[in-house]
RNA sequence: GCGCCUGUAGCUCAGUUGGAUAGAGCAGUAGCCUUCUAAGCUAUUGGUCGAGGGUUCGAAUCCUUCCAGGCGCGCCA
């Protein structure tokens, strides 16, 4: 609609140049936006006021040359200048209806789009390494980057999700004393207790499993348990495979999947890793320093250099990253997203910076990068910390199991990303009837509702019916929701382009307003044959609209509460 | 000290990439269930958009200087 109301303004533009009314010169980028105030029509365009000073003339005087040149079209109803000299388009009846015949067309598809053209993307989150159990901040990841992908693919992207994690590390080897202190019947306050060990609950666990010779299986690996204390090696590898199960079980109650699971170890195993630090020597833009390898990223805009190869002779994490993104470069992925916590932000400019030294064409800004700001979680009034080490500690899994998958997939997605969460688990549970997610859901379980309500009194309804009658639609409920339907597309593309999925969940709850206001001021199991069809028809639209818009969160639907 | 993010109603947050009189929810106040699910609706109170300067027809939005909070600034990840 608005690709076609800007053809309209651009023959009018290109009659007045002719005309002699506007300079020849003007480069006129035309802009229309949806009004916030329907007195403003629904559409609106602001051209007269970015021309005024070239055409010399007052902006509103502009307009109305503009509106005299519009050519005719069945879809306009009027305009009118209002304001400094807007133009305000206001739509036929039968263009504002036009969007239920296209939902119910396009049914779960309403809203998508092929603007990425099947391009390959691969959004990479969470990442966690298998040091124990997903807390909230990983929920947050997971919530954002799931709907990311999700939006990615309804926009059209060949979308690849990606999980990655550092198996071999410091870490990891802190994982495999702690379990073997905790099989020896040692806990953090003992003496021999290993310096950095992980003090959490779960690692006795993990112990009690390995000493009991059980099996694991995640999902890229099986592990049987030694159930030696001394074999070390034994011990690390059931760790790992055992918190990559529970990662795994946590990701599932959670509703996110991946398509790849990327160990940190097969980059070292394939000579990645040491390619990679050859191919930044060759380029010349390495040096010693201290009994060190530094890569000069201060060539590439970071605020100093960083050291690749430590005086003891392993590597930083910092090279095992350039590798793993030279990685994903060579698998074809010209795009990729990573969704990481804001406090690796500083990874964001040194791995940038590792790929423009390998020389090999990767654009500057690649990879994107969407950060999510820090998760507080409030307890009883007071912030619990998050300190595997310390062993106080909120699971993703506490919080799927006390608010329930949907409204913890709402509320961790439901805010922008550059923003702080306060996740207030006592709000979440003693208010947990006021989740917004409910309010959404219970709009599309009320339309069922109906629905059912019609069938248990014998009367059909056929939507062929309703589409014929939605003239009837008179009310200006009905009209705002009209309006508030024909906005979805926007929003889903809109998000999927910034990034933001925050703005789904904004606008379900804008849509389960409408239609909750609908509802209650107007009956729709009404006598009037016809017009009874043309409010269950927009019902049934609106319930396709919010169940997309959901799939989109990764909540679910229910037809009934 | 430097870098990134944030600052909008008592609280939690939106704000269509610079548009018209800044919007929701919760909390508060006053109402609505013999009628399709009251997990709902209606009305109403509440604002120098952190502060100052600038850019222009027009700023919560862009630039700049401060103030406040969060995160980062390792041969940890």
């Amino acid at each position: 609609m608005k690709e076609e109301l800007s053809q309209l303004i651009q023959s009018s533009l290109e009659t007045l140049v002719a005309q002699g009314d506007l300079p020849s010169d003007i480069t006129p980028a035309i802009q229309i936006d949806r009004t916030r105030d329907k007195a403003h029509g629904d559409l609106a365009s602001n051209i007269a006021l970015t021309l005024a000073k070239a055409a010399g003339a007052p902006p509103r005087d502009v307009a109305a040359k503009i509106c005299a040149a519009l050519p005719d079209a069945r879809f306009v109803e009027k305009t009118e200048i209002a304001g400094p000299g807007f133009i305000n388009f206001f739509l036929s009846q039968d263009s504002n209806q036009a969007v239920v015949h296209k939902i119910l067309d396009a049914g779960e598809r309403f809203g998508h789009s092929d603007a990425g053209k099947g391009q390959k993307v691969q959004v990479e989150f969470v990442s966690a390494n298998p040091t124990g159990p997903l807390h909230v901040g990983h929920g947050r990841g997971a919530a954002v980057g799931d709907s990311l992908c999700r939006l990615m693919a309804a926009t059209g992207w060949d979308v690849s999700s990606e999980f990655y994690y550092n198996d071999a590390g410091q870490q990891i080897s802190n994982l495999a004393l702690s379990v073997q202190a905790r099989c020896r019947g040692l806990g953090p306050d003992d003496a021999e207790w290993p310096a950095d060990g992980y003090a959490g609950g779960y690692i006795q666990d993990v112990a009690d499993a390995y000493r009991a010779g059980d099996t694991v299986d995640a999902q890229d690996r099986h592990v049987e348990a030694a159930g030696d204390v001394e074999n070390l090696d034994a011990i690390r590898d059931f760790a790992v495979a055992y918190l990559r199960r529970e990662q795994d079980q946590d990701l599932k109650a959670f509703a996110v999947d991946f398509d790849v699971y990327f160990l940190e170890s097969s980059l070292y195993n394939s000579g990645e890793v040491e390619a990679t630090v050859e191919r930044l020597i060759a380029g010349g833009h390495t040096y010693e320093k201290d009994g060190a390898l530094w890569l000069r990223t201060t060539e590439f805009g970071d605020d100093k250099d960083r050291v690749m190869r430590k005086s003891e002779g392993g590597y930083t994490y910092f090279l095992p990253d350039v590798a793993y993104h030279l990685n994903k470069w060579q698998r074809g992925f010209t795009r990729v997203i990573n969704e990481q916590g804001a406090d690796h932000h500083s990874t964001v400019t040194r791995v940038r910076a590792g790929l423009q030294a390998l020389d090999t064409g990767i654009p500057e800004g690649w990879p994107d990068y969407v950060l999510h700001q820090m998760v507080t979680v409030m307890r009883d009034g007071e912030e619990v910390k998050l300190s595997k080490r310390a062993g106080s500690y909120v699971t993703l899994r506490d919080l799927i199991d006390e608010v329930g998958r949907d409204a913890t997939r709402y509320f961790l997605v439901a805010r922008a990303a550059t923003s702080q969460l306060t996740f207030d688990i006592d709000l979440a549970l003693s208010q947990s009837n006021d989740n917004p997610v409910y309010y959404i859901q219970y709009a599309h379980a009320r339309v069922c509702s109906v629905v059912r309500k019609l069938a248990e009194q014998g009367i059909g309804w056929e939507k062929s019916d309703g589409l014929a009658h939605l003239d009837r639609l008179e009310e200006d409920a009905e009209k705002a929701l009209l309006r508030r339907l024909d906005r979805f597309p926007e929003v889903v593309s809109q998000a999927a382009s910034a990034a933001e999925p925050h703005s789904v969940a904004t606008y379900l709850r804008e849509l389960a307003a409408d239609f909750h206001s609908y509802y209650n001021a107007h009956k729709m199991l009404v006598d009037d044959e016809s017009l009874r069809a043309a409010r269950l028809t927009l019902s049934e639209a609106v319930r396709q609209v919010i169940a997309n818009g959901l799939h989109l969160l990764g909540v679910s639907a229910p037809e009934s509460m």
